[in-house]
RNA sequence: GCCGGAGUGGCGGAACUGGUAGACGCGGGGGACUUAAAAUCCCCGGCCCUUCGGGGCGUGCGGGUUCGAGUCCCGCCUCCGGCACCA
């Protein structure tokens, strides 16, 4: 659409009303809600219902996408809509505002992180006011001010005192390009989730949060997220990858040591015929000590560790690995099988040493293929010998064989009398394994909440006490990376006294990860400026957990993953009342354009702003939702938009052409009897009511909602043309539809709305009129449509009273003509009524 | 391979509990208004056949249950997402 909006009195501008409307609300402080935690406050704790509403915090990257205005466009009709509801709504916003990109422009421009981010949080901020979201910009955070880190590092000390960080000696994922260690969840294909370098695998001392300490319960308590997508919880359940098993000790032929191993198949010990460690295993170096095998398998592990994490977790890849020329003692019978180093095994999962069972396992089976070791089958299928050679593994149900007293038992059987019997014997016992890692929170960089700790050379790692909080950003002069921490450069800030001892100490110079960040804002939203605590139990006691959290599915494991940790530890710690922080999650589809998701490498973005102003917020805010449902992926149509914008034309002509008279409270039935027109008109309105409310407050359902009211309107727009409706019940009808459309479009194009309400005689503050309910008594229709079919196909339609009789239902049924055609003299064999539905006659088939 | 989700007109989609398939919107065709255009309004659009009354077929494919299936069951196919050398 080329033409500029027109000259003339009755078109809409969006401009000017939605510039007006954002001022008034702006000026009423119309969307702030209490309670907030404010120092040496009282806090009063409202009776009424809550409603904490709250869309994923955004990274303050400068500009906003689509996937910002579906994600905020969605939260905000939720919010409206319970805040007419009744519900004290909380629905704030706020900065995930560390992170590399900020830094990355400072390498390269020189200027400072922060205020790159304070710019880029002003634009952001300017384009979320322009889409006239109801938020409370009173509670408005950003992660990265010292008043917020302050307290991510006093909770990271929490953690800490509660044995749930770890300072620990590592092969981590190394970005060479970002130059820093990366999160198992942000190597994805083994390659940096960020820049798409090749991970590296590297050893430094890292720290880490021990979320495999919260595994079981991670799992366990999605039983409370009863409204979550069924497709996040079995992203986490896979991402935590819980496997029942055994922890089994294999003794070393010397009898100096035992290996422990993790298996998910006890049943199998008897066919373990090796026995492989990971080349990191600590074990290594003693298992070869002095042996002539000392030089190959050394070798082989410095190989290993040059080797890419991609290549080396690629499942295709041929098995290798080296004899450590030692054996180990298979606890079930006695055997000693030989100790192989090799790199498929992996020391981050289990115990980083695993019992070979070559019949019965695809990759020991081509291990043991490659290197000429034995196979041994301990599982027969039905009418198998138990001495049948085996050409590949087996890996389906069966009996046990070659087991002794396993023999015959079916394998869940032979899983639970092997773990009983080692137990028995303190060989080992049934145990679970989880995929799951520790979580790697060190950054080397320089924009993100220091760890506050100092490293001490007589006391080593010593926390800098609370009151000492927050651990300051220094000043820096160049934030190129080095290979370590940027921060390392301060001289001033980076040497310290030790809090403990008080002598010369330096201090920590990582960052913590963003996630770390993130994973508690929502509970800062409600004491923003508290000063002395992160937040008040009273507070957010009332408000937690959040009611409604939206946002992108690509958060499905590591931010909600993350978030759900920190609320349980905080709940552990007594800090927080609830286990869980988000009840109820909608994960939102992507908005695509030309084929492919938006972005600037594709150069198929369509800015929120160019819409904005063509074509008015409301315009957009209405297009985004009504593209298709929410949860999918969607495809941008410049048309589209134009349609939705016709519409609000649409409304507004509807609105400024209501005749003078009819105004006021909704017609009763008694005062529209007689005229079907205006009556009908009315039944419209209410069942658009019915329908509007249910999608919005109970199906996530917006582009019905939206269609609904696009009826209701075109509905009204070709009664009012044509007279039908030129009566005084007919202006009453035609009054409150108008009245019904505007106050169930506001929560989707809030301007448009008020402005509307306004010059209906409402006043400003539609956004506290009370929601439209429906009187039963127009929902119930005075005719219904019957469908007559013969045999179960349509043949005809009757109209007719509600609540008709069967019998007469029948007689009128077989007296329409189309239906004693298709009838067509035959027997009727049955005839089936539904009540308000239908009639189905049922002949012989010919 | 394992787990989850989805297949409906030219397009996005609707049909919520088994009961009128295609609401609403986009695009397309025709008409009114206009000197003309834009804007607006009206009409027509699943496919095939038709003597213009209507008839047949139709929701990825093949079966089944049912008076009746887009919806339920069984078996496939395709696409999307997650996990995957995790012992």
């Amino acid at each position: 659409m080329t033409t500029p909006p027109s000259e003339l009195p009755e078109r809409y501008d969006p401009a000017a009303a939605e510039a007006r409307w954002q001022g008034i609300w702006d000026a009423e402080k119309a969307f702030h809600a209490e309670p907030v935690a404010r120092d040496g406050e009282v806090v009063v704790i409202p009776d009424r219902p809550k409603a904490y509403v709250l869309e994923m915090l955004p990274y303050p990257s400068g500009e906003i996408h689509m996937g910002h205005v579906k994600n905020y466009t969605m939260g905000d009709v939720v919010a409206h809509h319970r805040r007419r509801t009744g519900h004290v709504v909380f629905h704030p916003m706020g900065y995930d505002a560390f992170g590399l990109p900020a830094e990355n422009a400072a390498i390269r421009t020189g200027e400072p992180p922060a205020e790159v981010t304070a710019r880029n949080i002003a634009a952001i901020r300017t384009q979320l006011k322009r889409l006239g979201f109801s938020i409370d910009w009173d509670v408005e955070i950003s992660t990265a001010d010292p008043g917020y880190y302050h307290w991510t590092q006093w909770i990271f000390l929490r953690f800490l005192e509660k044995g749930l960080v770890e300072r620990r000696e590592a092969a981590v994922n190394w970005c060479p390009k970002d130059q820093t260690v990366l999160a198992n969840e942000q190597v994805v294909d083994g390659l940096c989730e960020r820049c798409k370098a090749p991970v590296e695998l590297r050893q430094l001392p890292q720290w880490f949060l021990r979320i495999t300490d919260y595994a079981q319960a991670l799992l366990d308590d999605m039983d409370l997220l009863v409204d979550w997508p069924e497709r996040v919880l079995t992203m986490q359940r896979n991402w935590i990858g819980r496997s029942v098993g055994a922890r089994v000790e294999f003794g070393l032929d010397d009898g100096s040591a035992t290996i422990p191993v993790f298996t998910t198949r006890p049943d199998t010990l008897h066919g373990a015929t090796f026995f492989l460690v990971a080349p990191e295993h600590p074990m290594v170096p003693r298992l070869i000590e002095g042996r002539p095998e000392q030089a190959e398998v050394t070798a082989y592990v410095g190989t290993a560790a040059r080797t890419p994490l991609a290549e080396r977790s690629s499942a295709e890849r041929t098995k290798t690995g080296v004899f450590t020329g030692r054996h180990v003692i298979n606890p079930v019978n006695g055997e000693p099988i030989p100790v192989w180093v090799a790199d498929y095994v992996l020391m981050d999962y289990g115990t980083g040493a695993i019992m070979a069972v070559p019949g019965h396992d695809a990759r020991d089976f081509q291990f043991a293929t490659t290197f000429g070791l034995p196979i041994r089958r301990v599982i027969a299928e039905e009418g198998v010998e138990a001495d049948a050679p085996l050409v590949e593994a087996m890996t389906d149900p069966g009996r046990l064989v070659n087991s002794d007293v396993l023999d015959g038992m079916a394998v869940e059987e032979a899983k639970a009398t092997m773990c009983a019997w080692l137990a028995e014997r303190d060989l080992g016992d049934a145990t679970v394994g989880f995929r799951l890692r520790d979580w790697l929170i060190s950054r080397q960089r320089y924009w993100g909440a220091p760890i506050p700790v100092v490293n001490c050379p007589e006391c080593g790692v010593v926390p800098v006490p609370d009151d000492q909080l927050p651990v300051l950003l220094p000043h820096i002069d160049d934030y190129a990376p080095k290979g370590q921490s940027p921060l390392a450069s301060a001289t001033e800030w980076l040497h310290t006294t030790c809090p403990a001892c008080g002598g010369a100490a330096t201090r920590e110079t990582d960052t913590m990860d963003t996630f770390v960040d993130s994973s508690w804002y929502f509970l800062r939203y409600t004491a923003p400026h508290l000063s002395n605590a992160p937040f008040s139990r009273e507070i957010t006691d009332y408000w937690l957990p959040v009611d409604q959290y939206i946002g992108g599915v690509e958060h499905a494991i590591l931010h909600l993953l993350y978030a759900r940790f920190f609320t349980k530890v905080l709940h552990d710690l007594g800090l927080v009342g609830t286990r869980e922080p988000f009840a109820r999650l909608f994960t939102q589809g992507m908005i695509h354009h030309q084929g492919a998701k938006m972005s600037k490498s594709r150069g198929n973005v369509v800015p929120p702003d160019d819409i904005i102003n063509r074509f008015g917020a409301d315009t957009l805010r209405l297009y985004i939702l009504f593209m298709g449902p929410a949860a999918d992926d969607a495809e941008w149509s410049d048309s589209g938009v134009e349609g939705q914008r016709r519409f609000l034309d649409r409304v507004w002509r509807l609105v400024m052409a209501l005749p003078g008279d009819g105004a006021g409270e909704r017609p009763t039935p008694d005062e529209l009897a007689g005229d079907d027109a205006a009556l009908a008109l009315v039944r419209k309105a209410e069942a658009t009511v019915d329908k509007v409310s249910q999608d919005i407050g109970e199906r996530f359902s917006f582009h019905t909602a939206i269609s609904a009211i696009q009826e209701l309107v075109n509905h009204a727009t070709r009664d009012a043309g044509d007279g039908t409706l030129d009566t005084p019940a007919g202006h009453r009808a035609l009054h409150h539809a108008a009245r019904t459309t505007v106050s169930l479009l506001f929560p989707f194009a809030p301007h448009i709305a008020s402005e509307l309400w306004e010059r209906m005689g409402g006043g400003e503050r539609l956004w506290e009129e009370p929601w439209p309910a429906a009187d039963p008594a127009f929902l119930v229709a005075d005719t219904v449509t019957i469908v007559v079919q013969v045999n179960g196909k349509l043949r005809d339609r009757i109209e007719v009273a509600p609540g008709m009789a069967d019998d007469a239902l029948l007689e009128m049924a077989l007296a329409l003509p189309k239906v004693e055609a298709a009838l067509g003299g035959a027997e009727i064999k049955r005839k089936i009524v539904v009540p308000g539905k239908l009639v189905n006659l049922v002949v012989a088939r010919p």
